[in-house]
DNA sequence: ATGCGATCAGTTTTT
DNA sequence: CTGATCGCAT
């Protein structure tokens, strides 16, 4: 390891920071995850600080894999012993060791948002509250933020009623949760963060450990998570975060940009080192996604810079609608494919999960292999829920939410009314479902059909929990089997059963690999490294060459030599919410985070990147015909080049956006795209090959034929008239446009009216 | 108790 | 257009 050669100025000041409170402004592309590897290895080799007294959190298990695997390139096995995690799955760590001290048991169940849902839900059912008045989402999204806040359900606001009903709803569910020894997502954080205020003596023994403290991704980190981080900082002050407030797109998930703003504020001293140089994107590419980010007024004022050559440029394609969209992805995901650039090496990014359909089948009819990231997680798939349900039972018996999963899962005659009998018995007695469950004899007004199976079921619990120690392969076995589970999936003649069976025989296969991969293998163990699963972990860059699909979201922290971003429309993206009001505050707020989500799209791109938007889209069931993001308008035209698809060009005559309907979020609006030659420099430019797939997708206009004074119409601008034409390689027309003034169009893009 | 059909509602982003 | 819930018939 040589910092001085590996690194450059700034990246080396940060990685060889001593002591003291450190933020690193890092701008996309500008290699701090090498800093922080660097630094991590750093204060171990030169320091002296032993790996496992370094705590470093990050956004994703992945990034905190692949950080470990690069530690361990530059330390060594003993690399190993940096806590390395999310926020959550440390907390999880932490709450592991003292649950009771917080009110947990051993073994505590790890609620993911079904399972919150679904309490919520039940809670909601048995106030007799109406869902009108308060829908489950809703009552859950109160929830969630106020964890969010570190706030309990007497800190909630009270305005009317409804805040109060609110209020008793979350207290329920907070009391509910504790006896079935559960927490959700939020109380991961919220009791670690009461763990470590409340308790001096295991605060204080994390706080002599862990010498140095590093937190990736902070400008999404919400109050809570800020809360802990400073409840574990020592007297030392050795906190070192990491972030980019132009990235933050967790605002409505409770993230606090103030919290990398005002750092200084909260450790004075501080620091501040600034990594401007991006050394992943192509300078159009940068210049493109710096171009629409600057629009934005909360931010730092920074410019990111680049020494790569201009590439590129980047290429915005008007498509007719999502299938043709789908399908000039397709196209030239293959072609870039075969110019050498693998599958893995190209990504797809969407601003909603809907749009991912379009684009699987279209991949799916050319063969291409894929992975979607995110969406409709394998975990959460119904039948790989129900088996890992019976697993959570077996190893902590008082979880609720499970034990009603299963509990008639196959049936096994166990209805509604049975249900309700236990759970009322269960309540009144202070038990457990389990527990009373294995009394079913006892229970007054349960069906006699439903009670047999109940205690039948009782005995089943117990008996495969004396089992446990067998390792968690074994017993998913045994449970999947004996369960009925695997019965009822193979006799089951739907044509999707057989999908399913297999989605469990993977979950079983999984539990296997995870097992071995692992010391001393726990269920409890496996079950919780499930739920705290994040999406973008399912992206294996060892597995078999797949394209990947996902929203911008999970693209945080990825780079890829392709990128194609669909739907990129006024609407879309930015998405505008069709829901109530909100005040103009709250809106240019939303708009702005939305900027930032394109920044992100955009950055993630080395050298190649398409900006794809339809005329017409289908989605959510319904068509819609929205104008061209207003963030198109925002590109440098010396970065940009535009075409169009046939099927976007024969619908011209009749869905042009007018000027005024295009602007639902803002009157103003900038001068849209110019254009200019292609880049001609540096090894990447565009192929023959790849050329002639766009413009074989481009109708081609007799450009020449022009003549002043002739009507044209265009994309974007609608009608116009010709007052200039310029030739060269490509034609050139000024058109005056109605609205929009003079533009220089490239005569191809351009028809006549 | 179960399973089916019909109606209904709601649709961002995620640990 | 989908998914989820609801009510009815078996």
């Amino acid at each position: 390891m040589d910092l001085t050669t590996e690194l450059s100025e700034p990246q080396r000041r940060a990685a060889l920071h001593g002591d003291g409170p450190l933020l690193v402004l890092a701008g996309a592309g500008s290699g701090k995850t090498r800093v922080i590897t660097y630094r991590i290895a750093h204060l171990v080799a030169a320091g002296g600080v032993a790996p496992w007294r370094i705590l470093a959190v990050t956004f994703t298990n992945k990034a905190a894999g692949e950080m470990r695997e690069r530690a361990r390139t530059l330390l060594g096995p003993d690399a190993a012993q940096v806590w390395l995690g999310t926020f959550h799955s440390t907390c999880a760590r932490l709450l592991r060791r003292h649950p009771e001290a917080v009110g947990l048991g051993k073994d505590f169940s790890i609620y993911d948002d079904d399972d919150s849902r679904a309490l919520v839900t039940r809670i909601l059912k048995e106030k007799n509250v109406d869902p009108n008045y308060l829908a489950p989402r809703d009552m859950q999204g109160i929830i969630d933020r106020a964890k969010q806040d570190g706030r309990g359900p007497d800190a909630l606001p009270r305005r009317g009623t409804r805040d109060e009903t609110a209020a008793e709803i979350f207290a329920e569910y907070d009391r509910r949760l504790r006896t079935a020894n559960a927490a959700d997502f939020g109380d991961l954080l919220v009791l670690a963060a009461k763990l470590l205020a409340e308790h001096d003596e295991v605060r204080e023994e994390l706080r002599r450990r862990f010498l140095h403290l590093l937190v990736d991704e902070f400008q999404d980190t919400n109050r809570i998570q800020f809360r802990i981080m400073q409840l574990l900082v020592n007297d030392q002050r050795n906190i070192c975060v990491v972030g980019d407030d132009d990235q933050s797109i967790y605002r409505w998930r409770g993230a606090e940009v103030k919290n990398i703003l005002e750092f200084e504020k909260h450790y004075p001293g501080t620091v501040t080192v600034r990594l401007e140089q991006n050394y992943r994107s192509t300078a159009h590419v940068l210049a493109a996604a710096s171009a629409v980010v600057k629009r934005n007024e909360a931010r730092h004022p920074k410019e990111l810079w680049t020494a790569n050559p201009p590439g590129d440029p980047v290429r915005v394609v008007l498509a007719g609608d999502e299938r043709e969209e789908a399908g000039a992805v397709v196209r030239l995901v293959q072609a870039q494919r075969t110019e050498g650039i693998p599958l893995a090496r190209q990504a797809v990014f969407y601003r909603v999960n809907a749009q991912s359909r379009v684009l699987e089948e279209a991949l799916r009819g050319h063969g291409i292999p894929y992975v979607v990231i995110g969406g409709f997680r394998f975990f959460e798939r119904a039948e790989v829920k129900d088996l890992l349900a019976y697993l959570r039972l077996l190893v902590n018996p008082a979880d609720e939410a499970s034990f009603l999963r299963v509990v008639n899962v196959p049936p096994r005659g166990i209805g509604k009314v049975s249900v309700e009998r236990l759970a009322a018995y269960a309540r009144e007695a202070g038990k457990s479902l389990s527990v009373a469950a294995a009394e079913a004899g006892n229970i007054s007004g349960l069906p006699a059909a439903g009670g047999r199976a109940l205690t039948t079921l009782a005995g089943q619990l117990s008996t495969w929990r004396e089992t446990l120690i067998e390792g968690p392969l074994a017993v998913a076995r045994r449970v999947f089997e004996d369960s009925g589970l695997e019965r009822a999936l193979r006799d089951d003649r739907a044509p999707e059963a057989e999908n399913r069976l297999q989605n469990v025989r993977e979950l079983v296969g999984s539990i296997g690999d995870w097992a071995k991969e692992h010391e001393a293998p726990t269920l409890s163990a496996y079950l919780e490294h499930v739920t705290l699963q994040t999406a973008i972990d399912e992206l294996d860059e060892n597995a078999a060459d797949r394209l990947a699909l996902m929203t911008v979201h999970s693209a945080k922290g990825l780079e890829f030599d392709a990128v194609y971003v669909v739907g990129v429309e006024d609407g879309l993206f930015p998405y505008r919410h069709r829901d109530t009001e909100v005040d103009r505050h709250e809106e240019r707020a939303r708009l702005e985070e939305e900027r930032r989500l394109a920044y992100v799209a955009m950055t993630r791109a080395r050298r190649f990147l398409w900006l794809f938007h339809a005329r017409r889209r289908m989605l959510f069931g319904g068509t819609q015909t929205l104008p061209p993001s207003r963030f198109l308008s925002d590109l440098p035209p010396d970065a940009v080049e535009e075409a169009i698809l046939p099927g976007a060009r024969e619908q011209a005559a009749w869905s042009l956006p007018s000027p005024d309907r295009r602007s639902a979020w803002s009157r103003s609006r900038p001068p849209a795209v110019g254009r200019r030659p292609p880049a001609d420099t540096w090894d990447d430019q565009l192929s023959p090959t790849l050329e002639q797939e766009i413009r074989q997708s481009v109708v081609e206009e007799a450009g020449t034929s022009f003549r002043v004074g002739d009507k044209v119409r265009h994309a974007r601008f609608g009608l116009g008239k010709v007052v200039d034409i310029e030739s060269g390689a490509e034609v050139k027309l000024s058109v005056e446009f109605t609205g929009w003034g003079k533009k220089k169009l490239i005569a191809r893009f351009v028809e006549r009216a």
